[in-house]
DNA sequence: CGTGGCGTCACCCCTTTGGGTGATAGGTGA
DNA sequence: TCACCTATCACCCAAAGGGGTGACGCCACG
């Protein structure tokens, strides 16, 4: 495989849910020399599928999508093409997110607030062989969630639970398990979050993106 | 004033702060035979002093906007131009700020996710003199919110302090009152919301828009 | 084979929360 | 003026939440 040689045009394909932001994107990247969009995709299912069809060089994917979303994209995506470059372009700059979208091997997280030349310019970059570079107010959030300690499963099982209003005694019958388990769970929780209470651990959850209301 | 004679161009301010979601709208107002976009602007200062400059015909407006949100915008148009018309677009579809931007004299509310033809033809009404129109989706959420009790001044003021995860007693003493007062606007609060708890009626507040994070 | 993380559970104990009831005072509007 | 809403507060009581401590089995990793 390899990429393509200085002087090619990008090949660029460009997924999102939002069809004014995708006719933004689309124009965006229509306006830069040496730039094309090849396709285009509305959520993570068809991403796969029109990636698998116009092999795009990069791909410029949203995050948040009805149905199948970004993350799960991307992985699907880079198991059958290990060299797919996958940029991610979210509304939100929630460490979360970033860590999620980047774990899953995207190459870049730009900001849809961002200035459109900075899209244009990561795309090359990207598409030149640099390797993972984000923008600093991205970069910051990544290292604020590395700052925090990694939840267990059961921890999410809960906080899950939780954030659905479930009281210790609900939450233990739905998982199973007796409440001082819960408690246990909730005691540990709430000290990986740095928070005193469940309705703190509940905002927090949302402000971070480590649970997504719906 | 009255409103200008078919025939004539309808002229477009766009308001968004997304660099991208700015150009496709503005591709997608000027792809319209009939219309065209006269301005932009990237958050709600901008859009107050823009629309005084052009006077367009139709204000296309975000409402999550870094600075001064579009709800205070529309106040501050409508109130310098009361036959100013504004339509918002924004990305969530949540019944609070449904019902906050229409209070606010929007003339329609439409979702970034809705086809484009959609969006122009709602220009297209709303220039036309079409009255207040909501697309389905929108309309069901805003009943919805009309089946839900309003909250009073101080009932707002507690649950925004207890989204900050406040204990009752940090509560009553930010507020400067009893803790017995906070639990009493409690009892009304869980009441209004339909929840049993702090924690859910801090989620529910949040899933519908009712505070925002940060 | 030991060490450490994870999930499980059981106590104890105190604080916080939330439900019920009722009272007072100011303000609004019919 | 009277009724109603809002905000304020008090008191009682039961339930839920949260902190501390300790323990046991399992499993992966060095």
């Amino acid at each position: 495989m390899g990429h393509p040689k200085p002087g090619t045009t990008i090949r660029v394909l460009v997924v999102d849910d939002h069809p004014p932001m995708r006719m933004g994107l689309v124009a965006l990247i229509k306006n830069q020399p040496g730039m094309d969009v090849v396709a285009e995709a509305s959520d993570g299912e068809e991403a796969i599928e029109v990636y698998d069809d116009v092999r795009p060089d990069i791909a410029l994917m949203d995050l948040r999508m009805p149905g199948m979303g970004g993350v799960e994209a991307i992985l699907a995506i880079r198991k059958k093409h290990p060299d797919a470059r996958v940029i991610v372009l979210s509304t939100y700059d929630l460490d979360e997110d970033i860590h999620r979208a980047i774990q899953s091997g995207a190459k870049s997280y730009l900001l849809k607030d961002m200035p459109t030349e900075e899209i244009a310019s990561t795309i090359r970059w990207v598409f030149d062989g640099g390797d993972t570079s984000l923008p600093r107010q991205v970069a910051e959030r990544l290292t604020e969630r590395s700052r925090r300690e990694q939840l267990t499963e059961r921890e999410r099982d809960v906080l899950e639970a939780l954030i659905k209003g479930r009281s210790n005694k609900e939450i233990a019958s739905s998982l199973c398990i007796s409440e001082d388990t819960v408690k246990s769970h909730l005691k540990t929780l709430f000290a990986k979050l740095h928070v005193r209470d469940r309705t703190e651990a509940a905002v927090e959850a949302i402000r971070h993106g480590i649970v997504h209301l719906k």
